[in-house]
DNA sequence: CCATGGTTTAACCGATCGGTCAATAGATTT
DNA sequence: AAATCTATTGACCGATCGGTTAAACCATGG
């Protein structure tokens, strides 16, 4: 009994801080989420072939062969912390919607996707890492997912036009701009900050890079910014 | 003679197309060239760990220990191709200067990394994949030549905006989404297709890339656009 | 034509990779 | 408490990696 009341259902995040008596779902639950979210660190920082199945379970403070219980292979892994990032990377997408006004959905999504990147640089890494050599892995969610989402997202925008709340300019390279310019903030964060003389972005230059994209995107699309 | 007068002076892209008799200067030349451009191409698709020394040799049908002949190491010859494209990729950065017109020096600027993006996706998809893993190396170029270019480059938009050419916007932000929203059309080529219903990307996109981002510039920085 | 030196190449090497397996330890159910 | 399931782990394996070596090959200058 005495040992029974840490374990009942204390939702420590590491479900319990000692090695006492630990449910066998709790332990699956935080070993799955340990070897993904480093597993997400190491692919950003490496790559895929750059990242070792030993790296992560050292990472994760693991034995190897623990991770290969987990996961069944190192294809495997990868696979699940990429479609876990393409959710969360459509995630504000379809947030914008026909009936609101592209002045405020489109700020919003700009505000939305900047703070992801800030939030989580090394998913969006991932991410743009993939589609850079030309989706390997995740061909099949983009050819499904992702294109429904990019044909909706761009209908919004015709329907914004056809509204005249924006000028007539294409969806598609529309969507390209905003996706390249937000990431960018989660690609180039090491590098910004080298070039701007920081150790790192702070805060004001995520609002500084939210504010000029936001900008160029209302201006230049004809909509008004008030 | 006969053999020496297809030898001595023909500039041919591979100096010599049958292998008669080639002086040494050109094989070297030749050599070099080759084992750069392949492994540019490879890179480009699989990353740095994902690409073999065996790979590149194989595509450019040497023996492995030739390639290693030429290049020391797989990090050398990594290094040779990251440091060849960023020239290239810098190449443009400094046509623009205080005197033009925003107008014009913009719009030149994107229309010329578009393209580079367009005419050399594999140099660029390299180069982006290294900032994103964090520059490991090409730390010190970044920290230096890039450096001073992206300084010089704000420089000129602040000579831009004191001139009341444009609004006074943070030129380091509208520099990174210049970078970001033209390198894009690299990174992201195969999938854009994909995303529009086409096997690649044709001259008419690339041309409505250019369009919208040099409208979206202009009239964002509030530059008159004729 | 010969000596020199740049070029080519097969064979080889230690290290490390992703992945397997069997033995064990611990949790859960009955 | 016994039986069953899940989790943990060290040892191991074949494949492949980046890189070395030494011998053959061949263009070049004298």
């Amino acid at each position: 009994m005495s040992a029974q009341e840490n374990c009942d259902e204390m939702a420590n995040s590491i479900s319990e801080t000692k090695n006492k008596r630990r449910k066998l779902v709790d332990i699956r639950h935080d070993n799955l989420q340990q070897i993904m979210s480093v597993a997400e660190q190491l692919f950003a920082q490496r790559g895929y072939s750059g990242t070792t199945i030993s790296a992560i379970a050292q990472s994760a403070n693991l034995p190897k062969a623990n991770v290969l219980y987990y996961f069944k292979s190192k294809e495997a892994l990868y696979k699940a912390v990429l479609e876990h990032m393409l959710v969360v990377w459509m995630k504000h997408m379809d947030e914008m919607t026909s009936d609101q006004h592209p002045r405020d959905a489109l700020r919003n999504y700009i505000v939305q996707k900047i703070k992801q990147s800030k939030d989580s640089p090394n998913g969006s890494k991932i991410f743009a890492a993939e589609i850079l050599h030309g989706a390997p892995f995740l061909r099949e969610q983009l050819e499904t997912q992702l294109k429904q989402q990019f044909e909706s997202t761009c209908q919004v925008f015709r329907d914004w036009i056809a509204k005249q709340w924006m000028d007539p300019i294409s969806p598609e390279h529309l969507l390209f701009l905003l996706w390249s310019s937000t990431q960018a903030y989660a690609d180039f964060s090491l590098q910004s900050s080298v070039l701007m003389d920081k150790s790192k972005l702070d805060d004001s230059d995520y609002e500084a890079g939210i504010e000029l994209i936001t900008r160029l995107v209302l201006k230049g699309c004809g909509i008004s910014q008030i």
